[in-house]
DNA sequence: AATCTCTCCAACCGCGATGCG
DNA sequence: TCGCATCGCGGTTGGAGAGAT
């Protein structure tokens, strides 16, 4: 028997999201949180699967997602990482706070792997190429034997999944170059690159919104893709709602799904 | 200026793991 | 315990942009 698709796929929109779509998630998520993401993109008025959904949310529209190139350090500590667990990347990028695992695949398909053969590294094993001999290297990839330290990590599973559900009570964990990033961040904005992302900030236990910077995204999205603002308007967060969100569903249907949709208290 | 090649990364796909009735 | 639905992970692809010719 054939495996059916995750979803139904007739019909259904592919490929880059558009910034409404970014919106519509973002906005469905911050209001309601994420219990089943099949469901997501239905109630959210999204013509995407829930996986595509999940995939959107995990990898770009993530409020606490740091921005910008790898330090350094960060490489060291991939390769380090990556030593120890092989491909395994979504164990890796749980040692770094607001990176994701498709980030750190990319990064290291793309430029770690070259820095390596260029070092006369091996990538498997991260020995020189020369010493590797009749070592089943390829053991360490697939069932790698794991240093204690992450050992222990990885044996923690009492410790809940995260990774697409919004924590309200634990702090984010802020990198010394977060402020820098911030910035970037803000840049991205004035360029022609909308980052709808990088306009939620988590502070005290809340996700907040850069006011400055939403204003200037509304700027961008009125001339792209609104015609019912000009560009310098100031508009509220309620108006932006308002407007912005598609009101085939109203959020109002939403007060009745509080039993199996929301995890959280609506912050 | 036009074309080709390369690089990067967002997004998709398939499958194993997990949850649940 | 079983079978189905859904989630989450890792591999892969494809397109946009940059750089080279």
């Amino acid at each position: 028997m054939g495996r059916k698709p995750c979803c139904e796929k007739i019909g259904l929109k592919r490929g880059p999201w558009t910034i409404e779509e970014d919106h519509r998630l973002m906005n469905f998520i911050l209001n309601n949180g994420i219990h089943c993401w099949r469901v997501v993109p239905k109630l959210a008025g999204l013509l995407r699967c829930g996986k595509s959904c999940r995939l959107r949310w995990i990898n770009y529209l993530r409020p606490d997602l740091k921005r910008g190139g790898f330090t350094d350090a960060e490489e060291d500590t991939i390769m380090e990482l990556h030593s120890q667990l092989g491909n395994r990347w979504s164990k890796i990028a749980s040692h770094f706070p607001g990176r994701t695992d498709n980030e750190i695949k990319n990064h290291w398909n793309t430029k770690i792997k070259k820095k390596m053969k260029h070092l006369g590294l091996n990538q498997a094993a991260h020995e020189p190429i020369n010493s590797i001999t009749n070592q089943t290297e390829s053991k360490q990839i697939t069932n790698p034997n794991m240093s204690s330290t992450i050992k222990e990590k990885e044996e923690t599973k009492d410790q809940p999944k995260d990774d697409v559900i919004i924590e309200t009570t634990k702090p984010l964990i802020v990198s010394n170059n977060d402020e820098e990033i911030q910035t970037e961040n803000c840049k991205t904005l004035y360029a022609e690159e909308v980052d709808i992302g990088s306009l939620f900030t988590m502070q005290d236990n809340e996700i907040s919104i850069s006011s400055s910077s939403f204003s200037s995204l509304y700027s961008n999205i009125s001339r792209s893709e609104s015609s019912s603002y000009l560009a310098g308007d100031s508009i509220s967060l309620e108006q932006w709602d308002l407007d912005m969100t598609d009101p085939l569903v109203p959020w109002d249907l939403f007060t009745n799904l509080d039993d199996t949709l929301f995890l959280y208290d609506k912050m």
